[in-house]
DNA sequence: GTTCTATCTGAACGTTTGTTCAGATACGGT
DNA sequence: ACCGTATCTGAACAAACGTTCAGATAGAAC
């Protein structure tokens, strides 16, 4: 049995996409087979490539379009009055971007290794330009004297190694609620950088 | 040609664990295969199973001793007079031990998921013996009045979350000495939890 | 110099891996 | 009602996987 019932490429490409996500991040690249991702979907696994040339093209697609989301969306954010609230601004919207996307960050993290010298290559620099955004900020802030920062570039490795840890132990039907989050990392960011 | 020069069970059982704990830090635990293992150790692949029952326990293993390492230094630290030398001794201390180690600190922390569920039950219990070790100085500077901290908990995952950034891009040859970097985490920690 | 044994080899096992492809099939267009 | 084609199946491929084990061997013990 071929082309059953209401697949199409419009629909088959995403879920598989989409279950290649959860089982990537459940069990890591190396261990999940295209014959698993097909299960998943309900195909077999010859099937998958129509939509993908290889697995790695696979996950690399996946992380592309993660840091591609995240750079848009970072550029995006409304202009603010002064480096202090742009901080702040940031704060939030780092938490609560992530926090959306729990698979996509673990695995946009943890399968940097699984991806070919130039795969890995074109995603360190999305990186790199989301990091680089942070560290405007804090220059800026720096430059006007509202921050106290001896070396602002580790500051925004440490802040955004900060805000990341948010991710390990946050549960939405935890004890506390996101806005107590972002305050209480707010007020942590805020006091290590403030002049 | 078996007992090759030279080659002892004092010998082969540390190389086998070194070129294990090598692989899996730079490949991940499930890309690396036991034959990959057992050609960095120059021997065959069913000599590997004099020395581990089975790889699962290789790696198990390497993390259970990095741990009990980890909680052997930190318990041998000496008395501190009050909660801010306490904070600035564990920072020093955690960064320190934790540079020198970056192939186990980054197994330890990356392939957790590989652990079966009483081995990763048996990590994660030491895991968090560690981080209690931090969360009692700060709960100890909170009630002497030195810091004041929204909610220690968070806090505490917060300072080892910033703490552990440094792994991701410290580098011996890189334009900081360890006391620079020391220092200035130490002044982003101090200001984070402060009165 | 002989024996004993810890250590290693080398082959084999059953499974699983990523990937390919000829053939089957169901839907869209006519 | 028929055709054309996008989509999927199912089998096949060589390679690699973790693990086992009978047999070989080198060094220690006497």
């Amino acid at each position: 049995m071929a082309r059953t019932q209401g697949s199409h490429s419009d629909i088959t490409g995403p879920r598989i996409r989409q279950a290649a996500l959860a089982l990537f991040a459940r069990h890591g690249y190396a261990a999940v087979s295209m014959r698993k991702i097909a299960a998943e979907v309900g195909v077999q696994a010859g099937a998958l490539y129509n939509y993908t040339p290889d697995k790695q093209s696979l996950l690399f697609r996946l992380m592309l379009e993660h840091m591609q989301d995240l750079l848009a969306a970072v550029d995006d954010l409304p202009a603010t009055q002064n480096p202090s609230d742009a901080l702040r601004q940031f704060v939030g919207f780092h938490i609560r971007f992530h926090l959306q996307r729990p698979d996509e960050v673990f695995i946009a993290y943890m399968e940097l290794r699984n991806l070919t010298s130039e795969n890995f290559a074109e995603i360190e620099a999305q990186r790199r330009r989301y990091e680089d955004t942070l560290e405007a900020i804090l220059k800026e802030g720096q430059r006007a004297g509202a921050f106290a920062i001896a070396d602002t570039k580790i500051a925004t490795l440490a802040v955004i190694a900060m805000l990341n840890g948010v991710m390990t132990w946050y549960r939405t039907e935890g004890r506390l609620t996101l806005d107590a989050v972002e305050d209480i990392y707010w007020d942590m960011v805020r006091r290590s950088v403030a002049a």
